[in-house]
DNA sequence: AACGACATGTAAACGGTTACATGATTGC
DNA sequence: GCAATCATGTAACCGTTTACATGTCGTT
């Protein structure tokens, strides 16, 4: 449960409302907790229930009222708790690699496609991570190792998908070499006259 | 739904029982997409409603029966689709970054430790892969493209891992570098006199 | 008039995990 | 006598996604 732990860090580093999360999420732990706005809302209210946040209602005028959480003893100790304790790793599951397995029921140039949609699509990823980094270094997070480690994070993130793209582009040369599959005629041709 | 396809893939290489397919996710894709014994048997019989899978029951004596299924068309077809198309990358959601986060919340020596625990981990998981990889090395996968893609795969495993412990090597570092937090006398010694 | 920001939620469905249930045969 | 292999399933639960619902204010 460690949407639990990412709102409790959050309502850790100051009061928040379900709202105030949703932008905390997206702009800073979306690419390595997304999480959408029911589900924020509806562990904000089991947290409470389980005493580990609290609440108060903030009014407001020509605007909805606010509910602002704020972290409790139990909640703190809670989250000292989590962060203290080693975790499984999670499991890898990657519908792609599952495509490449049963690339013997496809056609040649239909693997090719799938291999560059998915060299795209992590060319993208990386942009947006290199992006967000550029993003750490002009306003550095505060907190002695937020400073130092939310940075190694995103260059973690960074690294991995550059792996990712040299694979691809070994796994496209690989391709390229095979013979074309039996009715892949004419689609093969694209590069050479 | 990959667990579908992962399912379908298989019994289109040759007919088999929830039993076989167990053991054939155990032995092959679990790196890449685990699946429970209860899963498999629940997803059968939904692909058996939908028309894409068909099973005959196998009597046996000494033994339980056998319900082995085997693909329909329309499951091929299905299956043929789903190859052809790109699919969106899998989200990432690891705990382990959420807790480096949070780590203000918490003293030197445990995120140390968080770090250590994941480095091992990872260190498991890469010679695990290695020596899937070496087992495919000895017994290769039939088919023109599994017998190059399957391996593949498994090398890009390797490559992430490596780079997971390239990562957590730096990171180390950093922390290493970092004067203790204030409740952290007596664990940072280990190292120096 | 339409849209985005502000702010809260609920309901249904889905995919996956955990745990339970049964029962014969084979080998240590 | 106990565990493993063979073989099938069900039920409850959990975390996540998708979609729906409501209503004001300020801007274009």
């Amino acid at each position: 449960m460690s949407l639990d732990h990412a709102i409790l860090g959050f309502v850790n580093e100051r009061a928040r409302s379900g709202y105030d999360l949703k932008k905390a999420f997206d702009t800073t732990v979306a690419h390595i907790w997304p999480a959408k706005q029911s589900q924020i809302y509806l562990t904000l209210a089991r947290l409470n229930r389980a005493g580990l946040v609290e609440l108060r209602v903030v009014q407001q005028d020509g605007k909805p009222n606010r509910k602002v959480y704020h972290i409790t003893e139990a909640g703190l100790d809670e989250l000292r708790r989590w962060l203290a304790c080693p975790l499984p790793l999670p499991p890898v599951r990657d519908a792609f690699l599952v495509q490449m397995t049963w690339a013997d029921s496809t056609e040649k140039h239909e693997i090719a496609g799938l291999i560059d949609a998915w060299d795209t699509a992590h060319r993208e990823r990386l942009e947006e991570c290199r992006r967000f980094l550029c993003k750490l270094e002009r306003n550095p997070p505060k907190g002695r190792w937020g400073r130092i480690l939310i940075p190694l994070i995103v260059e973690q993130l960074i690294m991995i998908e550059e792996t990712s793209l040299r694979w691809a582009a070994a796994a496209k040369n690989s391709v390229k070499a095979m013979p074309p599959s039996e009715g892949d005629a004419g689609h093969q041709a694209e590069n050479e006259t």
